[in-house]
DNA sequence: GTTGACTTGTGAGTTACTCACAGGTTTAGC
DNA sequence: GCTAAACCTGTGAGTAACTCACAAGTCAAC
């Protein structure tokens, strides 16, 4: 398969694939009479590895690093069982910033209605952000 | 005042003070006698507004447009209010997609209690990722 | 006068791609 | 057989907003 045939297969682009291949992750054969890249069965297991774990939450270096256990012949399944619970702590933090990210905005929204434009000054530059009161 | 005094006050880093300036939100004068930068009171202001603008998602190139349009003597109230609808469903849509990261990842955290781990084989690095079933 | 705690400007690292580029290859149509 | 379009290669750079590191200069306290 050419890179191309790759990406479609799996619905990314080919870019993507080039990128994979790139850092390692994907290994293709190398067609000698033309230079291209020759990706078979194994590379197209290994990038739906790569982005059903990505789907996850687990990072490209977490990727490697399973991968990395795999190889040696031991069970990943015990870190990535620890990795998942730290990834989805961290996604919760995320998620609680957003959180308030977003009611932040909105109340900005909502209260600016009832605020006119103002001209700057030399101590000002724009009192809706300036003047915003957050919760 | 020096990079750390006024960093203090706003309780950022001093490496953040000098992000800033280096990007040329700052101005601050400089001592010529030792060559450190002299922030004074208006840096502190803009200091603030930049705080405060990123608080409410406003990102760094946004910054810089509000602080154009105010240095032209125009309002910048309009192109803010305009700004922050989009910044706010850019947010959303962040949200949603971070919303349904998390139940992915506590759906896998949950499901995979009950599965062994698993060595791997030529065609399986992890069990636990390739047969998640996602929602 | 020495030590420790500052300061400067600048380069590089962070994440996971995405885009661009120069140059080589393949394919379809004529 | 020829040409143009559509592919392929490897590599460098861009993205956001800092953060860290470094060499070299400065200042404060003892």
């Amino acid at each position: 398969m050419k890179v191309t045939d790759l990406a479609r297969k799996l619905s990314i682009t080919p870019d993507s694939v080039r990128y994979y291949t790139r850092i390692g992750l994907l290994n293709p054969r190398k067609n000698h009479t033309n230079g291209y890249r020759d990706y078979g069965q194994r590379d197209q297991l290994r990038l739906n590895f790569i982005l059903s774990a990505r789907q996850l939450g687990f990072s490209i270096d977490d990727i490697e690093q399973i991968i990395g256990i795999a190889n040696q012949g031991e069970t990943p399944c015990p870190f990535v069982r620890e990795l998942i619970a730290q990834r989805l702590a961290e996604t919760e933090e995320k998620f609680n910033s957003l959180v308030k990210l977003r009611e932040q905005m909105s109340l900005a929204l909502t209260q600016w209605k009832e605020e006119p434009n103002k001209e700057p000054t030399a101590d000002m530059i724009c009192h809706l952000i300036e003047n915003f009161e957050h919760g």
